[in-house]
DNA sequence: TGCAGCTCGGGCAAATTTCCCAAGCCGGAT
DNA sequence: ATCCGGCTTGGGAAATTTGCCCGAGCTGCA
């Protein structure tokens, strides 16, 4: 099955773009002692190929920041919960990082990092254990220093707009209920995005949902 | 306890401006059967004072389109399923007016109705009956005719846009994704919010949230 | 007293959104 | 066969919003 500690630890590369699965395979076979089992190029398939090979490792890009990326990982951990998933992607928010981990990957790295950190990586989460490459441990410890949750960054002022942001409110209807210049809230919007590191609205949108600002 | 049927209907007012819970209170206490016993100036206190006084009828103004008042009732019905609540709002989107129902509201009432129309709602719900006004009504019987779900309106191209957008990707980015121009990208985002009727783009994340095209 | 942080808003260039329109494609109806 | 309607793809132009930078008033704290 999957006790191929003698032969190796077998993956499965998810990965849209082709050519990067390529790169992702040289590298990982020149190994010796990783073996890449299977490849599926969107987050759909990635259940599929993997209740296919049972793979000891799940080499996953999640291109995208928020969704389906993290829907393949918790798709694959709720039905296999031993199944170990190495996000590697160019993304670096800690927001995402957090979600992933938080859906059930076992490591995170990114695609700045050296090849052999990556491999590291592999081997480190098929022996079970959690990995993430250094740029990834600065961004968490960075984030975990100054914020208990985020909203502990924002003024009330910034939050209760966050809220109604959230909740669905335009920018004027929340300088009506406020009483304050649309100009003013436009410029909360922008500094509530610039201290979350929220780079899109639906990302403030979903973290006001996971802070439990709103509910959707 | 509550059993006041020969005394009239008791009322929890629940609105965060002094002066608007004054006029509610004067038009009700005109009718001779209902009886404000208690006010709330905000959704976080309603609950106590929902306990304290256990009121027949519950009239809620959620004045933010999300997240408070929403919360406000899933907290009372959590914990005292008999309680019977009455949205009363200015606003009269259908995606709210579902959710408050959803949320276990027993009625919805705008603003710019008639006072008798909100009476007779508080005697309809009172009574346990669901009550709703007119342009209410009408939303709502507009939104069911051309929708099952709210997805079904949309096409292939349009469902996978407004995943990766409520996922949290940017325009460029999904452009990017699906090999778009970033014009037709934009075009698209706009079209599914004309069409779902998401007035914001922060409607049109959790709209993706409660249809489960994204997870939060 | 003085610094730091929150709140509030102006300014202005750059980017995005909002609508409206056109064209190709395809499937179903006539 | 033809036409209609809907999906997909994008251009164009006006209207808004964003991204940053700045200043001012206020409060609390050292």
């Amino acid at each position: 099955m999957s006790e191929v500690a003698a032969t190796g630890i077998s993956v499965l590369l998810v990965d849209d773009h082709p050519i990067v699965r390529q790169g992702y395979r040289r590298v990982l076979e020149s190994q010796g002692d990783l073996h890449v089992v299977a490849e599926a190029d969107n987050a759909a398939d990635a259940y599929g190929a993997f209740k296919a090979h049972d793979p000891d490792v799940v080499v996953l890009d999640i291109s995208m920041p928020g969704a389906s990326g993290l829907e393949a990982i918790r798709n694959i951990r709720a039905r296999s919960p031993r199944a170990r998933i190495l996000v590697f992607t160019m993304h670096n928010e800690a927001v995402l990082v957090k979600s992933a981990f938080g859906a059930g990957a076992s490591g995170f790295v990114t695609k700045s990092s050296e090849p052999s950190a990556v491999v590291n990586a592999i081997r480190a989460v098929a022996r079970g254990e959690r990995a993430m490459s250094d740029d990834i441990a600065h961004i968490l410890a960075e984030d975990s220093l100054s914020s208990g949750s985020v909203l502990d960054q924002l003024g009330e002022r910034e939050i209760e707009i966050l809220r109604q942001f959230a909740g669905g409110a335009t920018t004027e209807e929340i300088a009506t209920h406020l009483n304050l210049s649309v100009k003013t809230v436009q410029n909360y919007h922008y500094l509530i995005k610039t201290k979350t590191g929220a780079r899109t609205d639906a990302q403030l949108v979903r973290l006001a949902a996971t802070c439990g600002l709103t509910k959707i």
